[in-house]
Formats: structure tokens, C-alpha cells, sequence
DNA sequence: CTTGCAATTAAACAAACGTTTAATCAATGG
DNA sequence: CCATTGATTAAACGTTTGTTTAATTGCAAG
């Protein structure tokens, strides 16, 4: 049955690529279908066709992100090094992957305060595998109070190596040099001397 | 002409609200004019009325954000101490200023990767205005390149400060015990050592 | 009293929305 | 070769969208 497996593969992943795109740029809620089938260069019930709703669609993009995230999470907290280095390969692996998927990374920051039920479940059900897998590194043992709750650790990381991507066309616009001088590497290497060491000694003063 | 102005400030005031409140929860793609009409208790067209455009009413929520935040900037980082004392004050004024005008802030966080020519040329105003004010603090001398540029500093503080509010819905539903445990206070603490003095010595290992 | 102006209203506008339906296409397995 | 099945299509569905229009209200100044 999968003779067209390739066109199916590419219909549905060209629908993705521009919906993910849109969605970024735009914003879920006011991206169009037609908008979306016209980039894809398909026919527009093929979204529904392929992923049921809007909301299914939004999930699946979701899902695509954190998986990716969680997975990141899991390898580079567990390898070899203590704490601090194996946070900072954290950091570095992470800030690429959000480069990798970066229009993936901002719809799901855009879509993270809003409350519909059905989409909440679903990061939350993410949210909860991305703390339990920091939980143990960062505060080892039963009877362990860190200054910072893990799930605190966890979203404030994840700001800070946003916050590049975020502010992106913002800072484009602000200090285009800036975002040109600096690289994916070297923002990977000011996220990891902030949340390790702090800002105290990189700022002259 | 300003007999009505009891009932006009309402109006216009309650739309703003009603708005703010509907665009952080649901969006503001996805937010209608009736439904804003409804939970305003207003007429459909006096939304058109007051604001003009859907993009109008979105820059006047911009502009009650931005500057409020650009306010406290000025006032706490030109206060005394030295820089870290500042910089601690500005962070704790600024946390709370998140969390009293928290729609406001949603809506700009997550309005700002968007690329609508118009709304982002605004933003990015704003976004030099925080720039210019930081930066003499962050920098001061005409010679002087420190290890983050002040475009970055502003990004990833402000990233930083917003992400308990970003994430507040998934943290409810994650670790429910933590939200309520780690006040305003507490969390302005936490962004403070981890910005100041980096996350090392927070976490026992 | 009446003129004027801001606030408010109901009604309508075309356009865009997400979704569904039924028909057609293309290719594979029996 | 025929039956089956997934991919694709055009067309239409009823809502909802942001915005406009024209008429009305109510108060204040001349």
C-alpha cells in the first residue's frame, strides 16, 4: 500500500515545512490553511487529510520539537563529566538545535502561554518528561532541596537560550552588527558563562 | 466635549482589558472583535472606534508595555550602588512589573518573533530605546567592548525574567506545588543569583 | 431651544476561515 | 485484468472574520 510513499512523504513534510514556517513568521492563529496549501504547493484539503484538524497539525509540530528537546536533555545530561561540563555540552547541543529548528522552537514558545485545554495537555504531558529527566542530575538523592526547583531550572534555561531566536527580527533591526558578530558558538558560550558563572565578571565594572 | 468621559475612559479601559486578558489566553490570531465586544460589555464597533485596527489596538498594548518596562530601566539602573546593586534592584522591579501587567507581558513576548512589517518596525523602536538605556551601564566609556553586547544582555535578562510567566500554564500542571511555594519575591531572588552569579553554587553537586 | 459633537447602536459588508464531501487519479496486489 | 486503496482534486459547506455605514443617543455650549 505504500506505492506513493514518496510523494506521500513529500506532500505531508512540504505541508509541515510551510505550516511550521507560516505559523513562525505569522502566527498560528492567523495563518490560513489556503496560506499554508499555496506554499506547500498542494491542494488545501490535503491538511486535513493528512493531520484531521488544526489543532492536530499544531500537535504534531509540537511534538516534533520536544521530542527533539527531551532527547537532547536525555543523552548529553547523562554522558561522562560532572555536573557543570555536562550542563554546558547541554547548552551547546541545545542552542544548535533550536538554530536546527528554529521556526519549530518559536511556534512552540508563542504557543506556550495559551490555554486551550486539548494543546495544554500536551506540554504539559512534555513538560513533565523534560523536568523528570533534569530532575535527577541536578538534584540527586530522595532527600534533596535545591535553591532551584527543577522545573524553575528548566524553563529559565530554556528562555535564556530562546531568547536569541525570540528577539531575532527585533534585534535585526536594533543592532543588525551584533547578530552577525555573533555566531551560534559564541551565544552558546555567553548562555553557558551566564547561567554557570554569571554575568558579574563578563561585564567590566 | 468630554461630558462622557466618565463612560468613554470605561469603555475604551474596558476593552483594553478585555482584550489584553483574551489575546494572553487565547491569542491574539485567534481572538475575535465580538468576542472582545462581549467581555467588554461594549458594541462590536467601538472597538473600530477607539482603536481603528486589529494592529492598532495590538500597538497600543505594546506601547503601555514597552514603556513601562523602559521606564523602570531608566529609573533603577541610574539610581546608586554599584552596578550589581542596580542591576539586582532593576531585576526585582522588573519581575514585578511582569507579574502586575502579566498579559501585557504574554502578549508581547509572544507577538515578537512575528514579522508584520508595521507592528515589528514598533517593537524594534522599543527595543532601541531599552538598548540605548542599558547600555551606558552595561558599557560605559566610548572604548569599550565587553564580553555581551547590551542588545544580547537586554534579550536574555528580559527572556530570563518572563519565562515564570511563559510557562506558567505548563508549570501549573507539572509541578502545581512549586508555583505556589516559590512567590515573586523568591523567583526575583533566583534571577538575580543565577544572572549575577551564575547557577554553580545553587546546585549541590 | 437648538446646534454640535462624541458615544453608542444595529445592521450589513465582502472576505477568509476550517472542514467536509464526492469524485477522480494512479498504482499495487491478487 | 480487475479490485482495492491511498493520494489528490474541485467545489461547496456554514461560520466567523475585521471593518464600515448610517442612524441614534445624550450631554454641553451658544
Amino acid at each position: 500500500m505504500k506505492k506513493n510513499s514518496q510523494t506521500e512523504a513529500d506532500s505531508r513534510e512540504r505541508i509541515l515545512a510551510a505550516a511550521v514556517s507560516l505559523f513562525a513568521r505569522h502566527g498560528y492563529g492567523r495563518t490560513g490553511f489556503r496560506e499554508i496549501a499555496a506554499a506547500a504547493g498542494v491542494n488545501l484539503a490535503m491538511i486535513n487529510y493528512f493531520f484531521g484538524t488544526k489543532k492536530g497539525l499544531l500537535k504534531e509540530i509540537l511534538d516534533i520539537f520536544f521530542s527533539g528537546y527531551v532527547e537532547i536533555a536525555r543523552k548529553e545530561m547523562a554522558g561522562g563529566g560532572d555536573f557543570t561540563a555536562r550542563l554546558e555540552r547541554f547548552i551547546r547541543a541545545a542552542v544548535a538545535y533550536f538554530a536546527a529548528r528554529r521556526d519549530y522552537l518559536l511556534v512552540t514558545i508563542t504557543e506556550l502561554p495559551h490555554d486551550d485545554p486539548e494543546i495544554l495537555e500536551h506540554k504539559a504531558a512534555w513538560g513533565r518528561r523534560m523536568v523528570e529527566t533534569m530532575s535527577g542530575h541536578i538534584c540527586p538523592g530522595p532527600a534533596c532541596a535545591p535553591a532551584m526547583p527543577p522545573v524553575v531550572f528548566c524553563s529559565m534555561l530554556t528562555s535564556m537560550m530562546a531568547s536569541r531566536f525570540l528577539f531575532t527580527p527585533v534585534m535585526e533591526r536594533v543592532r543588525p552588527e551584533v547578530l552577525s558578530a555573533v555566531g551560534l558558538d559564541d551565544y552558546a558560550g555567553m548562555v553557558s558563562r551566564v547561567f554557570l558563572d554569571g554575568v558579574k565578571e563578563m561585564i567590566g565594572t
